[in-house]
RNA sequence: GUGCCUGUAGCUCAGCAGGAUAGAGCAACGGCCUUCUAAGCCGUGGGUCGGGGGUUCGAAUCCCUUCAGGCACGCCA
């Protein structure tokens, strides 16, 4: 594509700087006036002349030509006019050529960048809290990987804590094999939840909990067996899910991989100076950065989330050799890394400032927040099959003649709860309602999935015709919805870099919102298939470019586009 | 109390390295299926951009202040 942009700022002829120039330079609010302004404000001092004036003086001097077609001065603004049918041309010849690549680059080649997200806790249950992270988290893996980086995705599992002996006293007083074996997850829960009504009463049961828990950190046979059934019927559980959710991991190393990885870091903090004692526990004084202490070392001697934090930190530069490190947690963790990436950085680690706290807002039910100590939880596997569900419902009523119903169901309703968790800013707070979730109208997965169906049946009906070396009519694509449509297809590489580099997906779902509604207008307003052959080649090249752009663009959401619905 | 985050239409949000009349979706109401999928399209109503100052030719956007809500703040993770 033209930088039109450049090339426009090499046209006026204003007393400043080209870069600075340049960086006035922004596209209109309205095709109307044209496709690129230049406020001539700021020139007012310099050149001592009412903005209006300066505007109308410079548009004399601009040099048309090919590319910049026509230049209008209006009150203070210079108007370009870009050549349009050339501008469509090559946006739509850029992704028809790049194909299912559409929006890939190298940046990020010879580069790697580890990304913590969904990182699951044993013995509970996959909720709609484990939404974000999971689909934020996956996404972002999915669009490094377009732009070329080598990826690690990481589960950090929550599998190390006295929690778990709570759970080996619960399931010795209140399980067994069969029931746990049956139920999964669910029954874990109920005994968790169990523990935690009886506790309050029977507090011995706290004590007992410790005492396992030091088991399992001994390797104690019994103990060890129990936690070790726990994690593999929890990880069955959310393997399960992660199918459905279309995520994967390159690593399941969580908590208590680290458990023999604290003592060298330690360490090299004492070593360095960091680490004071203070009330019995250890800890590295943060008073100068206006934080509170970062503790490192309990009391008891134990190590605490920060400890493990740090050690899986300076474990995964060593193993990975990271660019960046993701942490994709709630914002409720927001000290916490802030705390420990400033203890790495007075450890004099330089990689510390690539560690990345990637926080997102929290999710609630309208009843007040999720508790999975009460129980009070909403499933994720309920809220799936909710969704799947409706969609059936849908397809059903509407295209009973549908192959694949299920099948198609499954990716529209798991691609609307996905998108759910993608579609505002990572930092708002969510509360959750079926109603928000099980809407496939407007701003939705289902309505992306919809449009590019649309695409499908209309170059599926044009047949071969596409194929036919006809010149393409160029004129069929002279009209504002085409222009409009292809102006934010061209926006698509650069909004999967956004969206990586401030780690923000919703700014490509944003965009994909955008380009299907600029599409459906086109739909509208354009009649594709035609007998005139050239003009039906020329738009059916906008409906294919459509479709890759979305197609490619929910990919990279983790979302499935099917072909039909 | 201190720190961080959020506050834009009835609801959910976009816009926030300042720029042309503040945009979508949902909900409400009214239209559009004898031509490409109506999970769609078009139209109507609806906004003191939390309040108040300031900077600027120009502020939803930057600065100060204030209010409201959320989160966090030493031996949980």
């Amino acid at each position: 594509m033209k930088d039109y942009k450049r090339i426009i700022a090499n046209k006026i002829n204003a007393p400043l700087d080209k870069a600075e120039l340049l960086s006035y330079i922004t596209e209109t609010a309205d095709d109307a006036f044209g496709d690129y302004a230049f406020p001539c404000f700021k020139l007012a001092k310099v050149m001592r002349m009412p903005p209006v004036q300066i505007a109308l003086k410079l548009a004399e001097e601009v040099e048309l030509d090919d590319d910049v077609v026509k230049v209008e001065a209006v009150n203070g603004y210079l108007n370009f006019f870009i050549n349009r049918i050339e501008f469509v041309n090559d946006a739509l010849s850029e992704v028809l050529l790049k194909g299912e690549n559409f929006g890939d680059d190298t940046v990020g080649s010879g580069k790697t960048i580890c990304i913590d997200y969904s990182s699951v806790n044993i013995c509970k249950s996959f909720h709609i809290g484990h939404l974000s992270t999971t689909a934020i988290g996956s996404s972002l893996y999915k669009i490094y990987t377009a732009l070329g980086y080598n990826v690690v995705g990481i589960n950090h599992l929550g599998d190390y804590g006295t929690q778990f002996g709570k759970m080996i006293v619960a399931y010795k007083l209140w399980g067994n094999a069969e029931k746990v074996k049956k139920d999964g997850v669910q029954e874990l829960q109920r005994l968790y939840v169990k523990f935690h009504q009886e506790e309050a009463e029977r507090p011995e049961l706290t004590d007992e909990a410790r005492k396992w828990f030091v088991k399992i950190e001994q390797g104690d046979k019994e103990a060890s067996e129990l936690f070790e059934m726990f994690k593999q019927i929890t990880l069955a559980d959310v393997k399960e899910i992660y199918e459905r959710l279309n995520v994967k991991f390159d690593s399941w190393n969580g908590e208590s991989f680290y458990n023999d990885k604290m003592r060298e870091p330690l360490d090299m903090l004492r070593g360095k100076g960091l680490i004071v004692e203070s009330q019995g526990a250890q800890i590295v004084d943060l008073k100068d950065y206006d934080m509170p202490p970062c503790l490192l070392v309990k009391a008891d001697g134990s190590s605490l989330y920060a400890t493990r934090d740090i050690a899986a930190a300076i474990w995964r530069k060593k193993e990975y050799d990271f660019d960046k490190c993701l942490y994709v947690v709630a914002y409720q963790q927001n000290l916490h890394f802030k705390q420990f990436f400033k203890v790495l950085e007075l450890a004099g680690l330089s990689w510390a400032k690539d560690l990345v706290h990637v926080a997102y807002g929290m999710v609630s039910l309208e009843d007040g927040a999720m508790s999975t100590r009460k129980g009070n939880v909403v499933l994720l596997r309920d809220v799936l099959n909710k969704a799947v569900e409706k969609s059936l419902e849908t397809i059903v009523a509407k295209n009973p003649n549908l192959e694949n119903r299920e099948k198609v169901a499954e990716q529209v309703g798991v691609g609307a709860v996905l998108f759910s968790a993608l579609e505002n800013g990572k930092i708002k707070d969510i509360t959750f309602t079926f109603d928000r979730v099980l809407n496939f109208d407007g701003e939705t997965a289902p309505y992306l999935q919809y449009t590019c169906a649309r695409c499908n049946s209309i170059i599926e009906k044009a047949g071969m015709s596409r194929f036919a070396k006809i010149a393409h009519d160029m004129r069929a694509l002279d009209n504002g919805e085409t222009l409009r449509l292809c102006k934010l297809l061209a926006a698509f590489p650069q909004a999967v870099k956004d969206a990586a580099y401030k780690y923000e997906p919703s700014i490509l779902s944003g965009l994909l919102i955008d380009i299907a509604q600029a599409f459906n207008r086109f739909y509208i307003a354009c009649r594709v298939l035609s007998d005139n052959l050239s003009e039906q080649n020329a738009r059916l090249s906008v409906v294919e470019a459509t479709g890759i752009a979305l197609k490619k663009g929910l990919a990279l959401l983790g979302i499935e586009a099917p072909e039909k619905m």
